[in-house]
DNA sequence: ATTCGTGCAAATAGTTTGCAGCAGA
DNA sequence: TCTGCTGCAAACTATTTGCACGAAT
């Protein structure tokens, strides 16, 4: 998720770009940085993380700036339940499939994958509780509740 | 959900009581009426949608109830992402597994449950994943996200 | 009598929005 | 020059909390 192979940055900034002319936005070097921000990070980050990495990104322009992202489906926004939400980069963005790992007690995020023979599964039978619901499904979410490592030493 | 089978109700108040003495609580008038109006629905509610429904309770005491229910693991609270959190009564009070259909257009809930040998090739692929993550799992969720009929047909 | 839950109203905190200034096209 | 992004401060709103009252043991 990070700079995986060489290039990948920019081509992420190019995609990102047509995204947002395609709907009359500017990709500005505010919204840049953050685009650049949630890329150096391989996890779900808080808007006040984003600000304190960013420095000088005001807390308001972040949450519109990623509102926009998010429209573009260039960010994902997730409500982990902790005080603040998450943004990471969309999958479609960055070409992977993944899954998240929830800690209850600090509300910090981490990634995984499951394997593919496991996710065509799950999406064969979701399709099928879809449709049966007569539901419109955009996406899945498997996530996985507790605690992590940090918080049972703690 | 419902009264699957008859008495499931009282067996109902039974352990959330005993739960709640358990921890010193007592299981009060408000508290009973709120697990009814929990039980009486099939999806997860919202506290607005609580309290018109048992008319009466103060919003403050609904939120209160339902954090110190929350504590004793008889109802579990669910940030779809929509205005207000929702709340239901603990699968472990229930007896059943479930997932959620999330409308994102309305915020409303369904469940949904999947085979079980589904169900158990998801769990393994996930106590594998908690482990190598060195995660200590106590649940997870598997939801739909999407658009609900009455929202697609509006 | 004493303890603890309840309702009301005030406080908190994350997120949104109005507005004036500034930058890029 | 014109459009629209940006930052600051004010506004909003879901949720939480302080406090005095009432219910139950």
């Amino acid at each position: 998720m990070d700079q995986t192979s060489p290039g990948s940055r920019s081509a992420l900034h190019d995609e990102v770009g047509a995204r947002l002319r395609a709907v009359e936005q500017i990709y500005t070097a505010g919204r840049r940085r953050l685009v650049d921000a949630l890329a150096d990070q391989d996890r779900p980050v808080t808007i006040p993380q984003l600000v304190e990495a960013d420095a000088g990104v005001a807390v308001s322009s972040a949450y519109r700036n990623l509102a926009v992202l998010e429209q573009v489906g260039a960010v994902e926004r997730i409500h982990s339940g902790a005080e603040h939400v998450r943004f990471e980069l969309a999958e479609a963005l960055v070409g992977d499939h993944h899954h998240h790992l929830i800690c209850e007690s600090c509300g910090r995020i981490e990634d995984f994958t499951v394997p593919a023979d496991v996710e065509r599964r799950i999406e064969q039978t979701l399709a099928t509780v879809a449709r049966d619901a007569r539901f419109a499904a955009t996406a899945h979410r498997l996530d996985l509740i507790g605690t992590c490592v940090a918080c049972v030493a703690g």
